[in-house]
DNA sequence: TTAAAATATCACCATTGGGTGATGAGTAAA
DNA sequence: TTTACTCATCACCCAATGGTGATATTTTAA
């Protein structure tokens, strides 16, 4: 008598697909792009890493196509700021840094995608840049570059330095979960002091570049 | 008749840890310390890695011995500074950005331990941090926190903001070769701006703040 | 000159990691 | 029930990597 195989087969191709994605960002959450073997990313998904070859041609595909899945910059959502430019954006520069700080302080999976970028060279993570750059240049574009004039470049410069402190910040202190020039970033009293820093740093551009 | 074996054995001991030493910082500065293994450093040293283990004890020891050699803050001399504090540190304060920017720009290595430093938890690495902060604990203890008394912890989230800055500006720029806020770090126009804009905010910070 | 210690190499093993061919096991149409 | 197709696993290969024991060579000192 032939034993019933009490193998469900309920999973399809792109269930399974989708398991592989889930399982790369869980390992990039936990433990870092330089943890997404193979070998691991199938364990994760609790499936054979054959189909991972099957399915996506590779590991490398597979990251791809993680990747190009992750939009974070869509997901910061500027739209409703635009339109309502008073000050020469003033404020919504402030909010726009406010939203950049809680995004990347909340969001491991950034965290370590901004890690990744600074590490590796890879088409996907240059894609990722690009829209950055290009959601950048909207806001750019729209609203200080008119309102600065011929100091819109100065003004970008600042913003520069505000954004990568931000994101240095955050990857520093919650890797390290230690100070930075004596500011606990881990501590509610810190990360206030980080944001009225930053807001008193786009006052006094406002107030003294133009 | 015995050939004369031609192997010149001048190598010591001393001479031989130092080689590894010294591989260990040219993998570091051309491939990062993701390719720190123990068979590149020993084909790059043009030794056997049994030595690695008979001298170090393993690889950790090595890696953890290299950074404890790296003393970049006492390189960073910040010694004539302190003395002559005139408006309270404000050319001070900008002379030791300048300075960070510089050598974080020139310093291959220094990138690399930067990133090491937000990828990895280590002891050495975490020793070379405690460094950094003692170093600016000196500079803000004798110089900005008596100037900005009550105010001299919104003064360091500033300056926490703009080293921030400069680290990231740097690494990302360095490594991707491409623009961050539409300016281009790799070129002296951006580098300029970036300095300018460090210059303008200390300015503000100063005028501002108090 | 010879014995001991220091220096260094080599061959080798175990583990991990990337990648593939053979095969099984369900499903659906002929 | 055959046939063919899709989804999935398994066993296996090969390269890279970490680590070690046996051994050879040079230096040093008795």
């Amino acid at each position: 008598m032939p034993e019933k195989t009490t193998k469900p087969r309920e999973k399809s191709k792109e269930k399974s697909k989708q398991a592989f994605m889930e399982a790369v960002g869980e390992i990039l959450k936990t433990k870092g792009h330089e943890a997404l073997k193979v070998n691991d990313i199938a364990a994760m998904a609790g499936l054979s890493k054959k189909l991972i070859y099957n399915y996506f041609g590779g590991t490398e595909q597979l990251l791809d196509e993680y990747l190009h899945s992750q939009d974070f910059w869509t997901k910061l959502n500027h739209e409703e700021l635009i339109g309502e430019t008073t000050n020469g954006g003033r404020e919504i520069t402030k909010q726009v840094l406010a939203d950049q700080f809680d995004f990347v302080a909340n969001h491991m999976a950034f965290q370590k995608i901004l890690l990744w970028q600074l590490s590796e060279e890879r088409p996907s993570l240059r894609k990722m840049i690009e829209d950055q750059e290009a959601t950048g240049e909207l806001l750019f574009n729209g609203i200080s570059d008119p309102y600065f004039g011929e100091k819109a470049t100065d003004f970008r410069a600042i913003m520069a330095i505000l954004i990568s402190g931000i994101y240095y910040l955050n990857l520093f202190t919650k890797v390290n979960g230690s100070m930075f020039c004596g500011i606990d970033l881990n501590t509610p009293e810190g990360e206030s002091k980080i944001r009225e820093a930053l807001n008193f740093l786009v006052d006094k551009t406002y107030e003294g570049l133009k």
